[in-house]
DNA sequence: CGGCGGTCCTGTCAGC
DNA sequence: TGCTGACAGGACCGCC
């Protein structure tokens, strides 16, 4: 589900509602999503009070005040609700509960499982296998040109799959593939090597205006995104390109193509896009 | 090493 | 009203 902008969104929103807020206890409904929760994750939850909620790439990091860190994943369906009392019945896929000593309680939700709940000591966390290998992130300087130039030249695999992985560049998903590189006027078919400097110069500033604007609406809702609050986001609204396919295109009323590259589906524009 | 396909899992929707 | 197959915001693994 949730790319960057969804993520952002929701650690906003956690930072406003439980900073600060001490962990009762933790109930563990299922031991594992795509990976086992670690033993002693109730025990390393207990008592403890979250410092800040902060996120790198498409992880959510809870730093607790006993040097232990949440790290935390989406996956496509996960969620993470802050609920004010204990609900009359729980959903089939609320995983993780947290009871927090205010009454209040906070709950990861995730249908299929894709997601990632576990925790690590705040020493580890620079060498965690899951944020090990990340590339940089899109909003930050060292996404510049030259770095994007240097890591197209040396792949002939197209451009949109390449902005997708996260060794390169992190937070750009499937939607804000598709929508940055209309807004750069790129076609997602492009081999990486192919792209010039000032191509790559485009690719940028547009991925940074579509994850931006993407922010600013709170994120895309297409089946059941919603953030901690539990609102969905607007941006879905503004696609220039994804999921309109057979429609026309904003620019030159052409019908939108839809094709599927590495397993997924991309929208695209032949005539605005080269 | 790079790049692709398959896979994990559940839910929803279109088409018959 | 079913049933079936395709597809969904991600990312790892193994194979060439």
């Amino acid at each position: 589900m949730p790319e960057l902008p969804e993520v952002e969104t929701v650690c906003r929103g956690l930072q406003q509602s439980i900073k600060g807020a001490i962990i009762d206890q933790v109930t563990l409904r299922r031991k594992n999503i795509r990976t086992a929760i670690p033993a002693g994750f109730a025990q390393q939850n207990a008592g403890a009070r979250i410092v800040s909620i902060k996120r790198r790439a498409k992880y959510i990091l809870i730093q607790l005040d006993n040097a232990h860190i949440l790290l935390i994943h989406l996956g496509m369906s996960g969620r993470i609700k802050v609920l004010n009392n204990l609900p009359k019945q729980l959903d089939k896929h609320d995983h993780v509960l947290w009871h927090l000593q205010d009454g209040r309680m906070v709950i990861y939700n995730d249908p299929r499982r894709f997601g990632v709940v576990t925790i690590c000591k705040n020493k580890d966390i620079m060498n965690h296998p899951l944020l090990k290998g990340l590339g940089v992130e899109p909003l930050e300087a060292a996404f510049s040109a030259a770095y994007l130039l240097e890591q197209c030249k040396r792949r002939k695999q197209s451009i949109k799959p390449l902005l997708m992985d996260q060794k390169i560049v992190v937070g750009v998903g499937n939607i804000y593939a598709s929508e940055a590189l209309f807004d750069a006027r790129i076609s997602p078919e492009r081999p990486a090597n192919t792209l010039t400097l000032s191509d790559c110069k485009r690719v940028i500033e547009s991925v940074r205006k579509v994850l931006n604007a993407a922010i600013k609406s709170g994120g895309s809702t297409l089946r059941n995104y919603q953030n901690s609050a539990g609102e969905e986001g607007y941006f879905q609204h503004k696609f220039q390109i994804y999921n309109r396919h057979k429609e026309a295109c904003f620019i030159c009323k052409q019908p939108i193509m839809r094709i599927m590259q590495a397993g997924r589906a991309t929208y695209f524009c032949k005539k605005c896009q080269k």
